[in-house]
DNA sequence: AGAGACTACATGCACATGCATCCAATGCAA
DNA sequence: TTGCATTGGATGCATGTGCATGTAGTCTCT
């Protein structure tokens, strides 16, 4: 029949439900606070944050190819928030002196600026989604 | 100063990073298998498996409305998909009687078989993507 | 040096999603 | 019953995403 899930599977099958629950959730209210509060999406803000940890005070800057592990991107879709981020004024794009086929992207001024700024909500959106095991409110749906 | 996360902010971060990284590549990985091999998204998969579950045996069919807690979607992707669903053949939509705007949803004969013939590889990239600590390949990026 | 394979990033396109809105049906109040 | 707020679901629209491809720079081999 295989009509029911074997004890592993049906554990497995939980497991990853609350992890999409989980997922959601945090998610979902991240993006919605980052965006109304400092126009800014769940990636853009890992992106930021990435920046910050890997150049904070030189202005060196990391390459496209640096930051992809951090989001979970294709790398089209990386290439377009990179443009974003740029066309905001929060980041900038300068050719590779080394390899001119690889592109600099820097934290600008504001840039920083905005991760700082942002970052408290950013705490406070984990602490409230992902301390406590109940996996109840906030779908990204209407509530 | 702020520039520094205090420890409690650091597990937490590294709590949703490990979430990130373990949801992105689940998911990407179901997606692409059972996309490839039965033409069904991740969240069309789980929306025929609360079907199955909600109406085993019974042709009731489930309300949208009980379908939405399962798939973190909005209510119009939850709409849209279910109208994919339905244009593949695989589920029906019918009125509600009792409540003349609620819609139920039904599996049909072709939904069922190809949950069936899709949850064993389901469960195969879960036990493959969930079971181990290590967070390791398979970005939704390149690879 | 020159040809071809490869790498880094950008872009055209199709599609799924969320938000706002719309429409029909229901519930409630007067 | 009529009128109005509310609910269930569908749809127009803008946007973000992945895939396939394009373009420029680099590497390797001869």
């Amino acid at each position: 029949m295989a009509e029911l899930d074997s004890p592993a599977e049906a554990g497995l099958v939980a497991q990853w439900r609350d992890l999409l629950a989980r997922h959601a959730q945090t998610a979902c209210l991240l993006d919605r606070e980052l965006g109304e509060k400092h126009g800014l999406g769940m990636s853009e803000f890992e992106v930021l944050e990435r920046l910050v940890e890997g150049c904070d005070g030189t202005g060196h800057g990391l390459r496209v190819q640096e930051l992809a592990p951090t989001v979970h991107l294709s790398q089209s879709a990386l290439s377009r928030l990179i443009g974003r981020l740029e066309k905001a004024g929060l980041v900038t794009r300068a050719m590779c002196t080394d390899d001119r086929r690889g592109i600099k992207v820097a934290l600008t001024e504001d840039g920083h600026r905005r991760y700082t700024e942002a970052r408290p909500l950013h705490r406070e959106v984990l602490s409230l989604t992902l301390a406590d095991d109940p996996v109840a409110p906030c779908g990204p749906i209407t509530d």
